[in-house]
DNA sequence: ACTTGTTTACTGATCT
DNA sequence: AGATCAGTAAACAAGT
């Protein structure tokens, strides 16, 4: 069966859930992470049905990202300003699609009370460090900003502790051996239609579409630590770099510069 | 004013 | 039948 992909749906409704294609957007973007409008935007560009009735479907998919406990909401970067937060999958997130099809949920995701009061307060902290940076940028005094404690990523991702003393370079960064993904997460994978259990995907033989090409332009994704701590992780050495910077400009190298 | 985000409520489909 | 999931509407708050 070949593989849908733009032409294939038309106008006619793809058979994902908000949620998987929201996962999908989340997914094929470098940094595992994306604001809404880019959220909107690839869900209009590769789903035609989606550019209809555009209020109806986007409050719906904000319903999804605000309801449910698999999508984390990051606060925007100091030096990315802009409006609205970026959104990712939380790492746990990965087990909640059966046989890592985006068709179906095998349940839905939901995190216990406590794991849910740390991500917040944890978020809440880096939160409040940007504003506290950017004060600190405009010139304005303001009490020293409370350093996030223990990092987003160790919080979420417990097999990276102990957290590195050092300010991690995201270029080599380890990563560790988890469970891989049954399906590949891949825009192709994503987007490939439910195959039957353990049977291997078929060949593809049909020409790439413009679409198909484009998402093939999207980095795969081999490893397997979560994107969420990756992102978080490359976020939080960038800012810390940042504001290391900031306040000892003759001693420190430059920050890192944003990466792609 | 518009966008983004949160929450509640309801309905229909599907699963167990 | 009841539980769960997904989609939709709507009200509201906050930020730009």
């Amino acid at each position: 069966m070949p593989r849908p992909s733009r032409e294939s749906y038309g106008d006619q409704k793809p058979p994902y859930s908000y949620i998987s294609l929201t996962a999908m957007a989340i997914w094929s973007s470098p940094e595992r992470m994306l604001p809404l409008s880019e959220i909107y935007r690839f869900i209009t560009d590769r789903f035609p049905y989606y550019r209809r009735n555009t209020q109806r479907w986007q409050n719906s998919l904000r319903h999804n990202l605000s309801f449910n406990d698999c999508f984390v909401k990051v606060p925007r970067r100091p030096d990315r300003p802009g409006k609205g937060a970026y959104w990712t999958l939380h790492p746990q997130a990965f087990d909640m699609f059966e046989n890592g099809s985006l068709l179906r949920r095998r349940k839905r995701f939901k995190l216990q009370k406590g794991e849910k009061d740390n991500l917040n307060a944890e978020l809440a902290a880096l939160a409040s460090f940007n504003r506290a940076f950017l004060a600190r940028q405009a010139g304005a005094p303001s009490a020293p900003a409370p350093m996030p404690s223990a990092s987003l990523y160790t919080r979420m991702c417990p097999q990276l502790s102990p957290e590195p003393t050092e300010l991690p370079e995201v270029a080599t960064m380890t990563m560790l051996p988890r469970e891989r993904p049954r399906r590949a997460f891949t825009i192709d994978a994503l987007l490939e239609p439910d195959s039957p259990r353990l049977s291997p995907s078929p060949p593809q033989h049909q020409p790439m579409s413009q679409a198909s090409v484009a998402m093939h332009m999207v980095p795969r994704l081999e490893f397997s630590l979560s994107p969420y701590a990756l992102a978080a992780q490359r976020y939080h050495a960038e800012l810390l770099q940042a504001a290391a910077h900031a306040l000892r400009p003759c001693y420190l190298p430059p920050p890192l510069l944003p990466v792609a």
